[in-house]
RNA sequence: GCCGGAGUGAUGGAACGGCAGACAUGCCGCACUCAAAAUGCGGUGACCGCAAGGUCGUGUGGGUUCGAAUCCCACCUCCGGCACCA
């Protein structure tokens, strides 16, 4: 009892100070340059970890530490494993939020960015992150974006870049938008969320389509497969055969006038009973009789300013007009009628299908509404002659072509090759395959962004800007009058500039490329962020990427990281790099939502700041608590209640490694072995404790299972917690297990592990060097192994006593220990067991006992 | 509608086809304290039972298996993606 007031008075310990220790470590971390990557040692094996840089909105959440917290720890670990991490960060800086908080406030873009950037730098220091800032790319930078317009060039010359005038979808705030940035069934703008409008407009595009094929393949990347199913979905590949059908000759056209159709079903041929074409095809106004002009006009006008209205009905009815053609099927000379309706999409396929009522749903809709003839062609047995009340679209093993003429009794299959061949000796089909996936549109009408390097002259036509002369600066002073108009437009310096070519007066592009462009090829950028030369260090790209695990959201699955791989081809096509692919490993992280569960949001009121949390706990705390949450990959609501749990955690650590006799007043057992444990024993099993946690905690690391990462280190901690103040408390195998156990804590709360790890060090007099130098321990198999070990029994699969035998004990010897247990004994009541299961290698044994009667 | 993912205590979540609920949070009790906080210890899925113990239990219903939270089939609910793509 003496003792016990002694060490509870006498050595009371100083407290756990999260608020002065972190400061400090994360300075001397910095002085000590210990997180800049020597990119020219060879000596130690690369790991490129990259981490989805962010958008300096200004309001760095819990969100963002709950990316990045995990992030480090990987980055640290790999560090302890003696590779060479490269671990940068940078500032996606170009965007709309700018312009907006520019246009309210009357001050520059570029003011209000930078401002948020420095804040979010200093809130990223605040949590330890082992990031490279000397690598740290800022897009809205001169010295980045000149390489985005030296792309763009280089792209051009190789024809990857083109302007077209096409429909494009327009947000009233973003302006034009590309294919994937409109979302949802009311095509809202992926970003501010307005309704997307449709517009015809001259812009520019990057031939990505030309990937499309080379895009589906995933070989060699290690990526969730939700997210490639979602990039495979986006692309879209759909396999089918065009068919040219030809017009025929009415009062008002000669006739004659090929329309190729694509289909996924050329089998259905002969089922065709009319014809659409989207209200936009180029032959509409040719083809349309006199008599149907004014109705199809109509039609026209009202599909483009009604697409969006219309489409917020999920049961739209079909709509359209006949506009007086016919065309003849090339199959059997049918004349079938030419019909206008929006279902039918000008920018997919060749914007003209042959409509199969009785084979296609949404036809059959259609010809339902209009009365038009429905065909059926491909049934099962018993089937052909039955009434159609749907359209049939199943694919049935014993299903033929009917009504197909010398095609009939053919299966689908057989039939669509056999009519596509028949097409094809006549030059009327081919075998064909589209894709839902679309030209990137890049264009912008905005002023924070970088600038297309593209000049128009009246004699010279589109010249590009030589490449000697870029970049094309933003001007530095920026006018919005009070309006989202772009300010470039009015911009008369920046307008005004001479032909390149013969020096006339010409004027530039004011639209400025969208700001997924920057984000790119961003990674490539790190490596050598001042590089004048070039956007990139050949040397030092071709031994540091493709990167080795990209961490990051999932909500640019068809965006940012189908842009990055795409980007990444083309680079390759003009010699810029060798590889194909830009991310080898990619981690999708959950996401944080408000306590309400939605977005965290500034307008929402929902979002957490971490400096708050900081101010209380520490980052080291918070950090943990990030990690112990749930697995990563699933995110979840913000709920701060379990941070005073992993508070306490670093309480009690803090302690143990202090204080480790301490003895506690109130409990009775404190202080003192188990009963009948030998100081030998308990120093053995805590020993054998600390290496299964190793082997444990280390394929949690490995598997960025970080949640159950942090639950072994808590059972080790109250193991240690149930030796501390007896015999083996600061004995050998205590100083050893408290070793192992810093070290692994050290990835995720390298604060507390590393001026703990100083005060040992100091504590036996030797000199002070990082814990983040130290190498990952390894685990001691003969440590680990133990001599006994517990047997569950089941009955019939119920767990009715658990035995404990020798740690070999299996075959004959187990089962004779089973049956001797007197529990199970008293339920066999004399029986033997019918069956005896040992699972596992005699993990569990499991008698199988049949019922009586 | 189509394509993904997920459903486990009051809560977050553990669990190579083999002891369901690790580790935490919350709650209850105890110790320490004049008291509170902090800290420590114990309890905590439901039901029956004084207890020993038993029965039920991983969204629902079936199936496979000696044995299913885990595998298969059907369905329900929630989350994410797509939006007439011929």
């Amino acid at each position: 009892m003496t003792q016990t007031q002694d060490s509870t008075t006498r050595h009371r310990i100083e407290r756990y100070d999260p608020v002065s220790i972190e400061p400090r470590w994360q300075r001397r971390w910095e002085e000590l340059g210990l997180h800049r990557t020597d990119l020219g040692d060879g000596s130690r094996p690369r790991y490129y970890l990259l981490t989805m840089y962010p958008y300096p909105s200004g309001d760095l959440h819990i969100g963002h530490w709950y990316i990045v917290t995990p992030t480090d720890a990987i980055a640290r670990f790999h560090r302890m494993h003696g590779e060479n991490v490269f671990l940068p960060i940078g500032f996606d800086a170009f965007g709309l939020p700018a312009e907006n908080a520019a246009i309210k406030g009357g001050f520059h873009p570029r003011e209000w960015t930078m401002k948020n950037i420095e804040n979010m730098r200093r809130q990223f220091r605040s949590m330890g992150a082992t990031f490279d800032w000397d690598s740290e790319v800022v897009t809205c930078e001169p010295d980045y974006y000149r390489w985005n317009q030296w792309f763009f060039l280089q792209f051009l010359k190789a024809g990857l870049a083109y302007r077209t005038k096409s429909t494009v979808d327009w947000c009233p705030n973003d302006g034009t938008l590309a294919r994937e940035q409109v979302e949802g069934a009311d095509r809202h703008c992926w970003r501010c969320g307005a309704k997307v409008e449709k517009r015809d407009l001259d812009q520019w595009y990057l031939r990505v389509t030309d990937y499309a094929d080379e895009l589906l393949s995933f070989d060699g990347l290690d990526w969730p497969e939700p997210i490639k199913v979602m990039q495979t979905n986006w692309i879209g590949r759909s396999e089918g055969g065009e068919i040219t059908f030809s017009t025929a000759p009415s009062e008002h056209q000669p006739g004659g006038e090929p329309i190729t159709v694509f289909t996924t079903r050329p089998d259905t041929l002969f089922g065709a009973t009319f014809m659409v074409l989207a209200p936009e095809h180029p032959l509409v106004n040719s083809l349309t009789a006199p008599d149907r002009r004014a109705a199809v006009e109509a039609y026209v006008e009202r599909a483009r300013a009604a697409t969006e209205i219309e489409r917020l009905s999920t049961e739209r009815e079909k709509t359209g007009v006949a506009i007086g053609a016919d065309a003849i099927n090339p199959v059997n000379g049918e004349r079938i009628p030419i019909f206008i309706a929006d279902y039918v999409l000008a920018g997919y396929g060749t914007g003209a299908i042959m409509a199969v009522p009785a084979h296609d749903e949404r036809d059959f809709e259609f010809a339902t509404r209009f009365g038009l003839p429905i065909r059926r062609v491909v049934a099962v047995p018993g089937a052909e002659e039955a009434a159609i009340e749907t359209a049939y679209v199943a694919h049935a093993t014993d299903e033929r072509l009917v009504n197909s003429d010398r095609f009939s009794g053919l299966t689908a299959d057989q039939g669509g090759r056999a009519i596509v061949a028949w097409l094809g000796e006549r030059g009327l089909g081919k075998p064909a395959v589209t894709y839902r996936l679309r030209d990137w549109l890049i264009s912008r009408q905005r002023y924070w962004g970088t600038p297309i390097p593209i000049i128009y002259c009246d004699v010279h036509g589109i010249v590009p800007v030589p490449e000697e002369d870029l970049p094309v600066l933003l001007p530095a002073t920026v006018d919005y009058r009070g309006t989202g108009v772009n300010p470039l437009t009015h911009d008369e310096a920046f307008l005004n500039v001479r032909c390149p070519i013969g020096g006339e007066p010409a004027r530039r592009e004011t639209d400025t490329m969208d700001t997924f462009v920057d984000s790119s090829w961003y990674w490539y950028r790190y490596l050598s962020p001042e590089k004048a030369g070039g956007p990139i260090d050949r040397k030092l790209v071709e031994t540091w990427t493709p990167v080795r695990q990209y961490t990051g959201g999932a909500e640019h699955a068809v965006m940012h990281l189908l842009y990055a791989r795409e980007w990444t081809k083309m680079m390759r096509d003009q010699g810029i790099v060798t590889q194909d692919e830009p991310f080898i490993r990619l981690f999708n992280q959950g996401q944080i939502l408000g306590a309400d569960g939605e977005r965290m949001s500034k307008s929402r009121g929902n979002v957490q700041d971490p400096d708050d949390l900081i101010v209380r706990y520490g980052a080291d705390s918070i950090r943990l608590f990030l990690m112990f949450m749930g697995p990563w990959d699933q995110g979840g609501p913000w709920n701060p209640t379990g941070i005073g749990g992993v508070n306490r955690f670093l309480n009690r650590v803090w302690s143990l490694v202090l204080d480790p006799h301490r003895v506690e007043p109130g409990n009775p057992d404190s202080g003192r072995l188990p009963a009948g444990e030998t100081e030998a024993a308990a120093g053995a099993a805590l020993l054998a404790a600390a290496h299964r946690t190793l082997r444990d905690v280390t394929a949690d690391y490995e598997a960025f299972h970080f949640n159950t990462m942090v639950a072994k280190l808590m059972e080790l901690s109250n193991l240690l917690s149930r030796y501390r103040g007896s015999a083996i408390a600061g004995g050998e195998a205590w100083n050893e297990a408290i070793r192992l156990f810093l070290l692994m804590l050290a990835p995720a709360a390298p604060h507390i592990t590393e001026e703990l790890w100083s005060r040992r060090l100091a504590a036996t007099g030797r000199p002070w060097s990082s814990i983040h130098r130290e190498t990952w321990p390894t685990v001691d198999a003969s440590i680990v192994a133990e001599s006994t070990r517990e047997v569950p029994i089941q009955v019939n699969g119920k767990v009715r006593d658990r035995i404990t035998v020798p740690a070999a004990a299996t075959g004959a010897e187990l089962e004779a220990a089973v049956l001797a247990s007197p529990k199970i004994q008293a339920l066999l009541g004399g029986r033997n067991p019918d069956r005896i299961i040992e699972a596992g290698g005699g993990r569990l044994v499991n008698l199988v006992v049949k019922a009586e009667g």
